[in-house]
DNA sequence: AGGCAATGGTCATCACCCATACCTTATGGC
DNA sequence: GCCATAAGGTATGGGTGATGACCATTGCCT
């Protein structure tokens, strides 16, 4: 009795929220954060990554179990630890080329329609915000600064520059959770993009979107903002469902 | 060497990734999404929670710490256990009322603007996916059947049937990441709401921005759910500013 | 040349939490 | 009236990871 308010059949209305604790055990959370943070980019190749004692901090496990993730980190030939004062853990300069197999099975179990609506929703979203509420000078130059960057960047470097003038914009959203969250999706999204050919006409399309993008962000134009940044996000979605269909 | 790819200062690029693994010990995280199911009102006052042994299942923990949660609960007055067969764990019909002290304290160290900015673009978002895909018929029906709930829906019950309702609409959206960020922003903010008078006047001018939403959704036109759903976030966001600020 | 300071590398201890099994209670069906 | 069943209540052993201190190495600065 008093049992159920919703008539519709064996709907699990809880499902959304009983989601498990944790993904997994600290060490798997962390060695994935350590992957999202070089797959966005965020360390250059060549960069160093916080020292030991920071990372523990900020990642919110002990210095141990961090050591253990980046001794797998190291073992694969992904960075490279050196001792000493100014020494660090640095990332080294893309030694993935990890073949068909690795990068397919890194995309197993991915929900890629729940992956690209999820981002198409946040980027549309912090893209309407930063128009809605304008920017700072401050601001307006760093959004400048990183989409000046995607300009002469070889296509090499390309997706990396891509990768932050999106996260510059999610960050200037004014919402920090937003911001994270869309790392976390950009970090799936690049994972995707890696299985799949880059295009170097596509680059061009995608500049002109940019442009169009941070000029209507710029003068406040909330609705443009939206419809540019919407267009951008269509273009990548129907690159990725093409070649992952 | 090698070392700054952004010179734009001290910038912290890596905060939206690197941040801690656990929001605290595996305790409190399923203290927090067990009062998020009632929060929301998942369960209703006198309704019965899932199974100790299927809850710890899906939270990902063993039984003898959800056990610890449910104790505190328990001794809370939130929660009552009933033992034998057909018993399980009830949900107490509103033993809040924990005065002005307690939902101050609940809302210290909540960051106003990112959860209203989140919320909003969260819920514009899956307005405008499901408008835009359209639903199928059992969808439509649900969605319809939610409506329906909030309009012949005592004071009391107000904010409950409100909550399904979006919470619905999110999880038509097709992302279950995007519904379950939603219930995750949407516990908060009717934790927020918990701190404000309820207006009678509010809820008339909800019932139609309900109403218009829901209409365009069901005829596909995504611009109109988009405008609907935005106005209907401003105005509860104007609400909390008003009273938070 | 010497020392300071920041970094990676190592270890012992302990708290937390999980897995599993079993006991107890209440309800419905035979 | 009995018993099967599903739920809460309890006890034990083991593993993982956090804490904190310490060592080893390196490069800049005096």
């Amino acid at each position: 009795m008093a049992q159920g308010t919703e008539p519709d059949g064996p709907a699990d209305r809880l499902a959304p929220v009983l989601r498990p604790v944790r993904a997994g055990n600290g060490f798997e959370e962390a060695l994935e954060q350590i992957l999202q943070v070089v797959r966005l980019g965020l360390v250059p190749g060549g960069g160093r990554l916080p020292s030991e004692r920071e990372l523990a901090q900020r990642l919110g496990i002990s210095r141990v179990t961090l050591r253990e993730v980046l001794r797998v980190l190291q073992d694969q030939g992904l960075v490279q630890a050196r001792r000493g004062r100014y020494g660090g853990t640095f990332v080294l300069p893309r030694a993935d080329a990890g073949g068909e197999d690795e990068l397919r099975r890194r995309i197993a179990g991915v929900d890629v329609e729940d992956v690209l609506r999820f981002r198409e929703v946040l980027e549309v979203g912090a893209a309407g915000l930063c128009a809605a509420h304008g920017l700072t000078a401050g601001q307006a130059a760093r959004l400048r600064a990183a989409l000046d960057r995607t300009r002469d960047a070889p296509p090499a470097e390309y997706r990396r520059v891509d990768t932050m003038l999106h996260l510059t914009l999610a960050e200037l959203s004014g919402s920090p959770t937003l911001a994270a969250q869309y790392a976390g999706v950009r970090a799936t999204v690049n994972g995707l993009l890696d299985c799949i050919p880059l295009l170097v006409r596509n680059l061009e399309h995608s500049q002109r979107q940019h442009g169009a993008l941070v000029e209507a962000v710029l003068t406040g134009d909330a609705e443009g903002a939206r419809e540019a940044m919407r267009e951008h996000c269509a273009g990548t979605a129907a690159l990725l469902r093409g070649f992952l269909a």
